[in-house]
DNA sequence: TGTATTTCGAATGTATACATATTGTGTATA
DNA sequence: TATACACAATATGTATACATTCGAAATACA
């Protein structure tokens, strides 16, 4: 039993992380061998993670991962705003003491590895603090799409903590504090501040996600290049 | 092959029109031997509406029909008209030809359905017409919120069309101008007019749910009771 | 009589052998 | 050389036997 939910937990943060790339093919037989399960269980678990999207599964054609075409992403951009900025307000709404808890010690956790450059983990951890929120909003209708952009979402923003540079650390610093205010708004039931943290909370992702996207263009002056060359 | 497709359809089908009750378990060994497909398909067919909402899988306890209890009720009420409009917007701004096409030819078989009175015909086809209209939205994460609240609201508008009064005639002949009305707005790309009819169709079907939910109280004037009394 | 424990039945979960479908490769033919 | 067909290899789909778990009835004990 301890396989098989490690199998699926540890398929999803592989997928997240793209570890698995988008697109790819998921092999029945290899992935059952090394999680050490049949083949029935693990034909189970691709069920969930087709079911939750992680996954999409064509008749005789088996598994591969949701893919990320530019349509889709095109599609997400313009969607994000308006489930991310509901699920904050109704989370600012309905949310229980305990669940304010349960954030504010993943926060914690959160910090910790983005301080720390733990790159991968950062990226969970975040990916976990939103899902909260929206376990928070209490509604199922719209956790189920906020679910399904956090996929891409956090497969989007594997970039975003790793610093490579100052401005990279200070996104990174900006990115927790906006948490921590996240974090009050629902605390103290503030919808409206709620959804303005949100929306702010989505710009500096936005823009980091569009840098992955669309990365900086290749020097094009031949000097350094040379330089390069040289020290060859 | 054959077989399984059959047996998820009907099996949503049940579900949506209450066949199989709300909160109700589902033995997996009845069902196979009720579908002729062995149980390692057929729970894999289990997964997958529990991947969709219908049914909801614990470990170790099987599948059981999504519940309906209040709460959801009351997020439902409070989540439709958001989602129903958002995804009238942008069916009107993104929809195919082909995919009007479509539209067309269910609303004529939901037309005729309905107007004969073929209950569950008509409301399985009304729940068609709202998910092609999803389709055309060409927005995976909005449509997953739409879907799963077509299931509760198929399942919530079971007695609409079944007539019971000459009012119920109307409200039915209206709905049907109203589906009408959306095609035409949606073909003509007009979002502002497709968002404005879907609220009214809603306001049209929120009423008749609620009649449904809270019917009539039964009579008080004992007179009319013992009339009956008589009459038997 | 009430409560705790055991045991047994019925359901779900897993492994494996077998059936079927897809895909790529090789060969024949125009 | 290109195309079509056949066949083999590999992957997915299904059936079934077996393992495990849950829950309820029965029994033991206070």
């Amino acid at each position: 039993m301890n396989k098989k939910s490690n199998c699926l937990s540890d398929l999803r943060e592989r997928i997240l992380s793209q570890d698995i790339a988008p697109g790819s093919g998921m092999d029945e037989v290899s992935l059952s061998a090394h999680y050490e399960i049949s083949r029935t269980p693990l034909r189970e678990i691709l069920h969930r993670l087709a079911g939750d999207g992680y996954v999409e599964i064509e008749e005789n054609r088996g598994a591969r991962v949701s893919s990320m075409d530019l349509s889709v992403m095109r599609v997400f951009f313009q969607t994000a705003p308006l489930v991310y900025s509901t699920i904050a307000r109704l989370a600012a709404e309905n949310r229980t003491g305990q669940q304010v808890d349960v954030l504010k010690s993943t926060q914690v956790s959160f910090a910790a590895a983005a301080r720390a450059g733990d790159t991968a983990d950062a990226a969970l951890l975040n990916h976990q603090f939103h899902e909260q929120i929206g376990q928070m909003a209490q509604n199922p209708y719209l956790l189920i799409s906020l679910k399904r952009m956090l996929i891409d979402h956090t497969r989007l923003s594997q970039t975003f903590f790793r610093p490579q540079s100052e401005a990279d650390s200070a996104r990174i610093a900006k990115s927790i504090d906006q948490h921590d205010a996240m974090i009050a708004a629902i605390d103290a039931r503030e919808p409206a501040l709620a959804i303005d943290l949100t929306l702010r909370h989505w710009d500096l992702s936005r823009d980091q996600m569009e840098k992955y996207v669309r990365p900086d263009p290749l020097p094009l002056d031949v000097i350094s290049m040379k330089d390069r060359r040289n020290a060859i």
